[in-house]
DNA sequence: TTGAAAGCGCTAACAT
DNA sequence: ATGTTAGCGCTTTCAA
């Protein structure tokens, strides 16, 4: 084994107490003795084990994340800047990935229960339900959903979508279509009832899913959309779109010449695809980095967690137009 | 607290060994009294603390894994395949990212090592030196490197990279430039030789680089590479490729016309591109899968781990032709 | 200011 | 087959 805290006591010639006093609770000891305390510990090269500091204390200074799919290109920045921050408060990150399943969202949170001292869920699949009945086992805070009594940052899309819909309308659209995520994603419904919100009287606009958000699933729905007679389309995400515009431009149907088609995210993939997308920009980032502090807020703070309202952090999301969208044939 | 094995104990009227013994040693105790003892954890909802198991064992049953940078799409594949190999055999991961930073891989990998029984390493920036020093203190895995004594799975890229350049010479280029990627990779080392003697009389290949593995630093390089007269390009991967393209159209530079530009890695984004990227394929979840189960074979066995000689495993490699690869002009 | 001792939840000899 | 006991490495009262 490596050298524990017995090692460092025999070496400045004290008691394992004070050892763990000097380290983390420098006052409560004398300077001359800390000083002692200190130096044995850098020669020996002691470093504190976490574990069995978690098992004294309870608290394990590890958090869990648990995303929908890792290899979504809208997750990795949130991952990044969650686990950056997470470091920085001097807590270490365990990502898992639920491959788009609702049970094993659940079942991850579970696991991990054991060992964190709370995890961040971005995980859109999960009903509800489970979601509170996890959550009376471990502090938890929420991704793109929101719960009362559960802290949770959302990325305002129903603002990002009012933003894209107006910007089809402007350029002269009316026939829209909104090619949906899965059924229980909650920005699915807060960016659906969005749309439908702001076109209102002017346009009509048509609900394309429940899909499976991929490009995959984006290039199955095309020939419906060709068909359809829309001449614009919101997606889901950019996964999604960028399927769409790759079917479409299979089918021979021009981007954005016959239809206009914008995206959710702005994953690096946006930029990229020819034509390079018009689409919402959500700051995931930003979002990682807000979970983990709300989340440490209510875990890592006093006893008296459930005690507090919980907190909903909106973030705001901007229209980036590119080539995507142009006027109606 | 949560439920204990003392409260598991207390119910099913036995000692919290024979609990113990119940739940890891099944066949050492009586059918009878196991069945009592599974009950009452049923219905207890007992799970047994990994910290206070990990205490005593000495095994955590979590590994980490550190990369070099989350939101290059080269890791998440691995990611994936790694989280997922990694929990079926009853682990969990962690994920750090380095930051494209040596000095925080190394920083990571010792902040990981007391909670871990053992990392995963694909980075490619930290020093050999360096390597050897963390392998002292945690059983190591590394990814895209080779170090003796030290298990690792590698992509066959030499292989790779005689078979992009063979392509490029059949396709009539005589003139190639290889944009590498940074200087301490091993990788790129790989690549570079390979290239180079493949290349062999025939033809001749410059070395631009070292270079940051992005976007940017391949768009960077794309004055150069207009300016040599070079018409071929193999690039350290997709990243520099892409970002390379995007510089040479916007110099007016044709790719393929002009210029033939090949990527390696096959991320999500090489069939994205416009044109799509010729790319070599690396099988980065086999990646995962392999360095995880390397890992536990020398960290999770038996105790004589340093005994046996260090497994390498080399993965291959295949070039997927695309549209940025044509003839010269 | 420091030492002594108890205990976190569990496993692993050792006894019975 | 089961109970007893002694820790794992650390924190945290409680005394001194």
């Amino acid at each position: 084994m490596a050298v524990t805290i017995k090692d460092v006591a025999r070496e400045a010639q004290v008691h394992i107490s004070t050892v763990s006093r000097a380290l983390s609770m420098p006052h409560r000891v004398r300077p001359e003795t800390r000083a002692r305390i200190l130096e044995a510990a850098r020669r020996l090269g002691y470093q504190p084990s976490r574990v069995a500091r978690a098992l004294t204390t309870g608290r394990t200074y590890n958090i869990g994340l648990v995303v929908a799919d890792i290899a979504n290109p809208f997750f990795p920045p949130m991952i990044k800047a969650a686990e950056h921050t997470a470091r920085a408060r001097d807590y270490h990150l365990f990502v898992a990935d639920a491959s788009e399943d609702p049970a094993i969202e659940a079942e991850l949170v579970d696991a991990l229960a054991k060992q964190v001292d709370g995890v961040v869920l971005c995980a859109p699949r999960i009903s509800n339900a489970n979601i509170d009945r996890l959550a009376q086992n471990i502090p938890l805070a929420l991704v793109n959903r929101k719960i009362d009594g559960i802290p949770s940052v959302t990325m305002d899309l129903a603002e990002g979508a009012r933003l894209a819909v107006t910007h089809l309308l402007d350029l002269g659209h009316r026939r829209l279509a909104y090619v949906a995520g899965p059924r229980q994603s909650w920005t699915n419904t807060q960016i659906r009832r969005s749309a439908a919100g702001t076109v209102g009287d002017e346009a009509e606009i048509e609900v394309i899913g429940p899909n499976t958000p991929n490009e995959k699933a984006g290039t199955e729905v095309a020939k419906r959309i060709a068909e359809s007679g829309v001449t614009a389309v919101l997606a889901y995400n950019d996964l999604l779109a960028i399927g769409l515009i790759q079917g479409l431009t299979d089918l021979g149907v021009d981007v954005p010449g016959d239809v206009s088609v914008i995206g959710i995210d702005d994953t690096v993939l946006a930029r990229l695809a020819k034509p390079s997308l018009t689409t919402i920009i959500v700051p995931t980032a930003d979002a990682g980095t807000a979970a983990i502090d709300l989340l440490l807020q209510y875990a890592g703070g006093d006893s008296d967690l459930g005690s507090r309202p919980a907190a909903h952090v909106s973030l705001p999301t901007k229209l980036a137009v590119r080539d995507s969208t142009a006027p109606p044939p």
